[in-house]
DNA sequence: CAGTGAGCGAGCTTCCGCTTGACTT
C-alpha cells in the first residue's frame, strides 16, 4: 500500500510522474475538472449571492469514488492539479469531494515534469490559494448567466435551440463581420509594371525589375510602355543593406493549429486529436498550453543536438517570453519530450505533426539567418520614374536549415519569393527584354479560416487552449458558420507589354475568390449577431473578456470579492435580458421578393423553426401559406426569386420501380427519394430537379447492397438480435439499443447464447428514446417551474 | 431524422473549461 496519493489531471502525466517518484506514491489522475455547477435552475442561487450549486459531474462518479477510496488510506494527499485558475479550482473539489482534511492534504504545484521540478515541488508544498479558487468560480458563474440568460431569449426571438455565450458568440461576430467587410470592399484594378533585361551581350542572365508604384488605368500604363518603346536603360544605383531572420518561438496549441492548418491544411480538431495521440504515447509535451517557455533540460539538449549535428555557430539558446495577454502558463510550450528522436513511428499524420513540432522546436534554438539584401535601381531616360530591382542572399542560413514558417499571405505574393541577382556595375547599360504593365486587382480582406480565427480569438484573450477546437466546431455545429465550397471563379484581366519593339496587348483569366474552407457566416449566423449586437451590445463587444479578466486578477488578488463583481454585473444584465424579451422585435430576416407568377400571391424567404425556408402567401390569411426548406448553400440574402419558385416543384415523381411510385423531395437533411415508404438521399452531385428514373433506382440499389454489407449474423431464436458491422467495428442491435461485442470475440461467430448474455451484461446505447421517456414520464406536473418563473419576474419588477 | 413553418401549450434546447473515452451512417 502506498503512503502518498498524488492526484495529477491527465492520466498520461499521471504514468510518468509515477515512473519518476517510485513506490511510495500512488499517482492517480481526477481527468479534467471533477465537480461543475447543476444544470437546472442555473446551478446558481440568484438570490442568495450566487451560491453556486455543485454536483459530481456525471461521467467523473466513478473517478471520485476511486479517489476518495484511495485517499481514505492514503497517509498523505498531494493535490497537483496544474497552477493555474482552473487548476486550483480543481484541487479545492477535490478537497470537498472527497472529503479530504487539512492536516494530511498539501497542495504542489509544477510546470514541467522532470525528477528535479517534482522533487522540489514536493519539498515545497502550500495550501490551496482560495483567492484564486474565487476568481474560477466568478470566471465559471459568469459564463453560466451569460449562456444560460441569453440563449432563452435567442429560442424566443429567432429559433430554438441556439446559444450564446461569452466565447462563441464573439467568434461568430467576427466572422460575419469579416464578411461584411469583404461584401463592402470596393474591387479596384490597377496596372503593376515589371520588366527583363539582359545583363550582358552573351544575354545569358536576366534582371528583373519593377516600377515601386501602381500605375491607375490601362491609359496611363500604355503611355508609359510608349514613352519606354525609344528609351535607354542605365543601372543608376546598386544598394546592399545587411539583414537577419530570427526564428518564432517554440509552438502554443494556437501556433500549432495555425502551423498544422497553413502547411498541412489540418482542421484544429484534427490537430489537436493527432497531438493527443503524440502527447499519450509519450512523444510530446502536453498540448494544450499557452507558454512558450522551454525546461532547461530541453534547451540544454537542443544546445547539444544543434552543435553536434550542424556546428556550434549554428547553436543559440533563447528564452521566449509569452506574448498573449490572459496567458496562465501552467505548462511548457509544446515541444518533443526527446529532442534527440527526429522522427517517431506512427501514423502518417503522426510522423508529420512531430516532424513540425521537432522542427520548430529546434529552430527556436538555433542562430539568426544572416541576408544581404540587395536594391538595384534602373533610370529609364527621358523619365523621372525609375524602376527597382530587388534581391536578397541568404549569407548564413542559420534557423532557416531546419524551419521556415508559413504565413497566411494567400495570394503567394511574388515579393515573398525574391532571390540572387545577377552582377551588374553601375553605370552599366541594359537591354530590354520585355516589359509588361499587368492589371491587378485590389485583394478584399481575408475571410477567416478554423486557424486564423484561433489566433484572433486568442488575441482578444478569448478562449483558452482546450477549447480553441470545441469552439470553432461549436459555432459551425450550431449552423452559424459553415466552411465555403467555392474554388473561385474566372477573370479576365488586361495585359500591355512590349517585346521586339512593338506594343501588345492580351487577355488572360486567373481564378478569384476561393473560399474554400473559409468561414462564412449563415443567414442565422448574421441574424443572431444582429440580434446580439442590437440588445447585448455589451456581452459580444470585443472587450467583454478583457475587461472581466481584469476584475477575476482583482479577485485571485483577494483585492475584490468574487459575488460581488458578479453581482454588479448580473442585475443590470438581467433588466436588459428582461427587456429584450417583452419588448424585441422577433428577427426573422424577412425578405420579399417578389410574386410567385402561379398564385399571383407574395414570395417571401425568412428564418422558420427550422431554418431558412420560402413562403407564398401570408401567414395572416385564411388561406393557409405554402412553405418550402431552402436548400444547403442557398441563402436568404442571396436567393433569386428564380430559385425560390423552383423550391416549390417539390415533391416530384421521378418514375416507377418495383411496381411503386418514386417521388424526389427535398427535406430537413437534403435532397432525397422516396421509395415504398424508405428514404435514400441523393448525392452531392444530384440535381433534385433533373434526376432521372434510372438514376433514382441507382441510389435505392445502392443503399439496399450497403445494408446488406452491414449485415453479419442474424438468429432463427429471435430474429430481433442481429450483429452488424459499424463505423467502429462490429455490434449487437437489439430492439434500437446498441450493444458491445469483446474485442477478442470473433463477431461472425457468436453464439446465440453469447449474444444473449452480452445483451444481458450491458446496458445498452444508442437512441436516447427510452431514458428521455422515462425522465419525461418519471418527472411531476410542471408546476413549480412557472410559479417560480413568474415569483422572479415579480422580484425584478419590484426593483 | 425525412414534407415541419400560424397557434394552442407542453417540454426541450443553452454556457466555458478541465480531461478522456464512448460514440454505432
Amino acid at each position: 500500500m502506498a503512503k502518498n496519493l498524488v492526484i495529477v489531471e491527465s492520466p498520461a502525466k499521471a504514468k510518468t510522474i509515477e515512473k519518476i517518484l517510485g513506490k511510495d506514491f500512488l499517482v492517480k489522475s481526477s481527468f479534467g475538472h471533477i465537480a461543475d455547477l447543476a444544470k437546472k435552475n442555473f446551478g446558481v442561487d440568484i438570490e442568495n449571492g450566487f451560491k453556486p450549486n455543485y454536483e459530481i459531474s456525471p461521467d467523473k462518479k466513478k473517478v471520485v469514488a476511486d479517489l476518495k477510496k484511495e485517499a481514505k488510506i492514503a497517509e498523505t494527499v498531494w493535490l497537483a492539479s496544474d497552477e493555474d485558475r482552473e487548476g486550483e479550482a480543481i484541487a479545492w473539489h477535490l478537497y470537498n469531494q472527497l472529503g479530504l482534511k487539512k492536516e494530511n492534504t498539501k497542495r504542489i504545484v509544477f510546470h514541467e515534469i522532470t525528477k528535479a521540478a517534482i522533487l522540489s515541488a514536493i519539498e515545497n508544498p502550500r495550501d490551496i490559494d482560495i483567492y484564486l479558487v474565487n476568481a474560477q468560480q466568478a470566471r465559471r458563474v459568469l459564463d453560466r448567466l451569460v449562456g444560460f440568460e441569453v440563449s432563452p431569449v435567442l429560442w424566443r426571438k429567432v429559433k430554438p435551440s441556439l446559444s450564446a455565450g461569452r466565447v462563441q458568440s464573439v467568434a461568430v461576430r467576427l466572422c460575419v463581420e469579416k464578411e461584411e467587410d469583404v461584401k463592402k470592399f470596393n474591387i479596384t484594378s490597377s496596372y503593376r509594371l515589371t520588366a527583363k533585361f539582359y545583363t550582358s551581350d552573351a544575354k545569358t542572365e536576366l534582371l528583373e525589375a519593377e516600377l515601386p508604384k501602381r500605375l491607375a488605368t490601362k491609359e496611363e500604363a500604355t503611355k508609359f510602355l510608349e514613352d519606354c518603346l525609344t528609351a535607354d536603360f542605365k543601372v543608376k544605383n546598386i544598394e546592399k543593406k545587411p539583414g537577419k531572420r530570427t526564428p518564432s518561438a517554440p509552438f502554443t496549441t494556437s501556433t500549432l493549429q495555425q502551423e498544422a492548418s497553413r502547411k498541412m491544411g489540418y482542421s484544429v480538431s484534427k490537430t489537436m486529436v493527432v497531438a493527443q495521440q503524440l502527447y499519450e504515447s509519450g512523444k510530446i509535451t502536453y498540448m494544450r498550453t499557452d507558454s512558450v517557455t522551454l525546461s532547461g533540460q530541453a534547451i540544454g539538449q537542443a544546445k547539444q543536438m544543434i552543435s553536434t549535428t550542424y556546428g556550434e555557430k549554428y547553436s543559440k539558446i533563447r528564452q521566449y517570453k509569452t506574448k498573449s495577454k490572459g496567458a496562465q502558463e501552467a505548462h511548457e510550450a509544446i515541444r518533443p519530450t526527446d529532442l534527440t528522436r527526429s522522427k517517431v513511428s506512427g501514423d502518417s499524420a503522426q510522423q508529420r505533426l512531430y516532424d513540425l513540432i521537432w522542427k520548430r522546436t529546434i529552430a527556436s534554438q538555433m542562430a539568426d539567418a544572416i541576408i544581404e539584401k540587395t536594391n538595384i535601381e534602373i533610370e529609364i531616360s527621358g523619365k523621372k520614374e525609375v524602376l527597382s530591382a530587388k534581391g536578397e542572399v541568404i549569407t548564413f542560413d542559420g534557423f532557416l536549415k531546419v524551419y521556415i514558417e508559413s504565413t497566411d499571405n494567400e495570394n503567394g505574393n511574388s515579393d515573398e519569393t525574391k532571390g540572387m541577382l545577377p552582377a551588374v556595375a553601375k553605370d552599366q547599360k541594359l537591354e530590354v527584354l520585355e516589359m509588361t504593365a499587368m492589371e491587378r486587382f485590389a485583394q478584399p480582406p481575408a475571410r477567416f479560416t478554423e486557424a486564423s480565427l484561433v489566433k484572433k480569438l486568442e488575441e482578444l484573450g478569448i478562449g483558452r487552449p482546450s477549447t480553441y477546437a470545441p469552439t470553432i466546431s461549436t459555432i459551425q455545429k450550431r449552423g452559424y458558420v459553415e466552411k465555403g465550397e467555392n474554388e473561385g471563379d474566372e477573370r479576365k484581366y488586361q495585359i500591355v507589354y512590349l517585346k521586339q519593339g512593338e506594343l501588345k496587348e492580351r487577355i488572360e483569366t486567373e481564378k478569384t475568390g476561393n473560399n474554400k474552407g473559409k468561414l462564412l457566416p449563415t443567414d442565422i449566423g448574421s441574424l443572431v449577431n444582429k440580434f446580439l449586437v442590437n440588445n447585448f451590445t455589451d456581452i459580444i463587444d470585443y472587450q467583454f473578456t478583457a475587461k472581466a479578466e481584469l476584475e477575476f486578477d482583482e479577485i485571485a488578488a483577494g483585492k475584490k470579492e468574487w459575488n460581488k463583481m458578479i453581482g454588479d454585473f448580473y442585475h443590470p444584465f438581467k433588466k436588459r435580458v428582461d427587456d429584450a424579451m417583452e419588448n424585441a422585435e422577433r428577427e426573422k430576416g424577412e425578405r420579399l421578393l417578389g410574386i410567385d407568377p402561379k398564385s399571383g400571391k407574395n414570395l417571401y424567404v425568412k428564418i422558420g423553426r427550422y431554418g431558412a425556408m420560402a413562403q407564398i402567401g401570408e401567414s395572416e390569411d385564411e388561406e393557409k401559406p405554402r412553405f418550402a426548406g431552402l436548400k444547403k448553400g442557398q441563402s436568404i440574402e442571396n436567393i433569386s426569386l428564380e430559385e425560390a419558385i423552383k423550391l416549390f416543384d417539390f415533391p416530384r415523381s421521378t418514375g416507377m420501380y418495383e411496381d411503386l411510385e418514386m417521388t424526389v423531395a427535398i427535406g430537413r437533411f437534403g435532397p432525397y427519394v422516396k421509395h415504398n415508404g424508405l428514404f435514400f438521399s441523393l448525392d452531392k452531385t444530384d440535381d433534385p430537379a433533373s434526376i432521372t428514373e434510372n438514376r433514382c433506382i441507382e441510389l435505392i440499389e445502392a443503399k439496399r447492397q450497403k445494408d446488406r454489407e452491414r449485415f453479419i449474423l442474424s438468429y432463427k431464436e429471435d430474429p430481433e438480435i442481429q450483429v452488424l458491422n459499424g463505423r467502429w467495428g462490429p455490434y449487437i442491435a437489439y430492439k434500437k439499443r446498441n450493444y458491445k461485442i469483446p474485442k477478442t470475440t470473433e463477431a461472425a461467430k457468436i453464439s446465440y447464447e453469447e449474444a444473449v448474455k452480452l445483451i444481458k451484461s450491458q446496458p445498452g446505447s444508442g437512441k436516447k428514446t427510452s431514458t428521455k421517456a422515462r425522465k419525461t414520464t418519471a418527472k411531476k406536473a410542471p408546476a413549480k417551474k412557472t410559479v417560480k418563473k413568474k415569483a422572479l419576474k415579480a422580484i425584478t419588477k419590484k426593483k
